[in-house]
DNA sequence: AATGAATGAGTCTTCATTCAT
DNA sequence: TATGAATGAAGACTCATTCAT
């Protein structure tokens, strides 16, 4: 909740560039548009973010803020055994996507940023604006919070014997994030195949998820009713 | 195999651009970089592709190229289950997105491209030049023919037993997919995890194919040994 | 006047890329000189002028500006009948356009522009970025006022008996504007016919002006010592 | 008429300049349009034209050949008086810059360019290959020998009373000229007037005709029923 | 805090012309 | 004569960023 008054402006500004990163994306947005729409000059935006890079660092930093909200919000929430939570995170990541285009983007770029990151040789070829920005560290903290929670809720299922105990929860937890990453991104060519592959965009979620805890569910899921359908309960 | 020297030169053009993109990047790759690297003029880079978006869509034809190949390649393989073949195309495709990252980046750019493509307001957002590239609509089909392919994979499986029968193979092909996507997306954050997280990229692959396979595996081979196993032998 | 330093600067540019345009021609102008030539930077250029032809529109609008206010100027003095306005205009036309070699252009150039935009197909081969610029719409009304000034004076003299009561005042004065038109594009011409033709540059004017005078005029000077005629005494 | 197969592919290409040249303009027109057109290469253009100006220069030779024809034509046909001439030639020369708009803009440029080379300073300015095409010493020529025939039929009609006697031949020509002239310019604007001035092209041209007729003819004519007015009833 | 004029490096793209074949 | 691949100079235009006020 930003107080200040430069706190308010800082968001504003923040939000703009959400706005159109979304619509006209990152390379086609003009500093120009941001503080026109933000109702400022551009010398102003500067003095709220120190670049372009900057900017997107911070829209970067929202979205994975958001993200990890998700996590900690189902993961704190009572009542639910591991692979239920681990569906619900799924079904709000997933939702989360489709109405945040940009967060989503944003964070995939990021890993994309880290995948550099960790190579020697390509580490040279990242923005160093990027590498400069005050928000780069933090987002690699908060990814690796979102993905420790993640681990946490698998360890839970493995527990509760909701999830198979022999799987590996690191190993595990980042297939799922996977399966949710790629879902989005194919999305788009899904929604093309009209013709002759009869796939809904309504249909694959629900297929999705199921396909998701069959991978995880534990032996004792066997032979009482679904976790999945019980959640619908 | 191109054989006329037309096709020679628009060959080295395109190998030169795919090296430069991998390197730098489309964004800070220069036409004349690519020209000269390639031996030749600014000028003649123009005659053999219309403008850089044009050059980009022929690295993303190239790629889609490859990609297919896989996927015809694995299906047309004798003796294998459908479930063998999807364990074969998955390991393969990871291999194809780790050796050629271009390659990748480039496919998962146009599924990007697709998405903007399937929505009437987003679709104004894309570059005009991209859609008048002549690989723009051979693209869209490559697409779809990989996705064809990979169903029949499934559907293969269900019919040998080696999936289980109750799946829709157009949602579980896709599925998989996504998985693989996702895979490679995250490999750049689980090769940074390196402090609490015991998660090693050499471990990954192996439990990722695993809980895919279980993901699908059929019925039979509760009782059978594993099919993954079975092409240890 | 141009009061505010912007309206200063844009002048500047204004000026600059007359005095270009009218040495070096508009197509072997570079904008960069222009910038150079002015003392600012190329993209300031850019600033106040949206584009290239955006500012030979503008060039254009000046010419025609001026004369506008010729026109004017010579039908609000007093003391003169029809016949000596159009006189005078004429004279003031000719001294213009031979002072100001790029005005005329542009207006000779813009008038072929209306040629084009009167025609269903020819239209189509005007640069859009001419059609885009804020001064097109108000050339044509420029224009328009000029015609109707010059049609009132022609009118004023079919009343007051220095010109021909039978004639039809716009026919006359289109006739008259494209006499000077004419007139103009003839100098050249005129002034290289050295060896046979007995014509030189300063004999012409006086005697253009003169045919064009009987030309229109009225019954009645024929008695009367001509205004007209007495300037050539 | 060209007999030879090299004058024919010569003609050829020139005939396809014109074309598009009158479509496109000069500069939008790229030599590969003029040589696809023609459907031969692009280096065969050069073969018999040393350079796009040149082919320019000889599009203008072209378009003056056939002015002078027009000249020749009616000078030499038989039973009118000068003032006749001057009527028909006018005519011809409107309906010949109506109906071949590229011929006229070609004159009409080099008639420019003549004002350059006649300027010891703005001839610096001149485009050199211009000045290098074997064309333009003999478009010099066919000017002034248009310029020769027109001022002989003024004389002529001097002599057989149908045009005033005191007026001076050269200078009442090239002021007919003139007109005609800035008429073709005039006819853009004029056809664009459709507001409040009262002006149809239709009824332009005859009036025109009728002025240019009022400002020669001869005293002689006042009292017979002229030829020319005649034709107005 | 705020403005917006000013900068200038950066690049794509065009096209007349040449030349090996 | 004829081809068309190859050249490369030329130039318009963009936009992130700065800075005087």
């Amino acid at each position: 909740m930003p107080t200040s008054a430069r706190e308010k402006k800082s968001k504003l500004i923040l939000d703009v560039a959400i706005k159109l990163f979304t619509t006209k994306g990152f390379d086609a947005t003009k500093m120009e548009d941001v503080a026109k729409m933000a109702g400022i000059s551009k010398g102003l935006t500067y003095f709220y973010f120190k670049n372009k890079e900057d900017l997107y660092m911070a829209v970067t930093k929202k979205a994975y803020d958001e993200l990890k909200s998700i996590f900690r919000e189902i993961f704190k929430s009572k009542g639910k055994n591991g692979l239920q939570m681990i569906t619900d995170l799924v079904t709000a990541y997933i939702d989360f996507t489709q109405e945040n285009r940009m967060y989503n983007a944003a964070i995939l770029n990021f890993m994309g940023i880290m995948q550099q990151y960790n190579d020697e040789v390509l580490k040279e070829g990242i923005d160093p604006l990027i590498l400069e920005s005050e928000h780069f560290q933090k987002l690699l903290e908060i990814h690796h919070d979102c993905g420790k929670i993640g681990i946490q809720m698998v360890t839970l299922g493995m527990r509760d014997g909701s999830i198979r105990p022999e799987l590996q929860a690191e190993l595990t937890f980042y297939t799922i994030w996977a399966m949710v990453i790629g879902y989005e991104r194919l999305m788009g060519p899904v929604g093309y195949e009209g013709k002759e592959i009869k796939i809904h965009l309504e249909n694959w979620k629900p297929g999705f998820i199921k396909l998701m805890q069959d991978m995880l569910k534990g032996t004792i899921q066997a032979t009482k009713p679904q976790v999945v359908q019980a959640s619908l309960f």
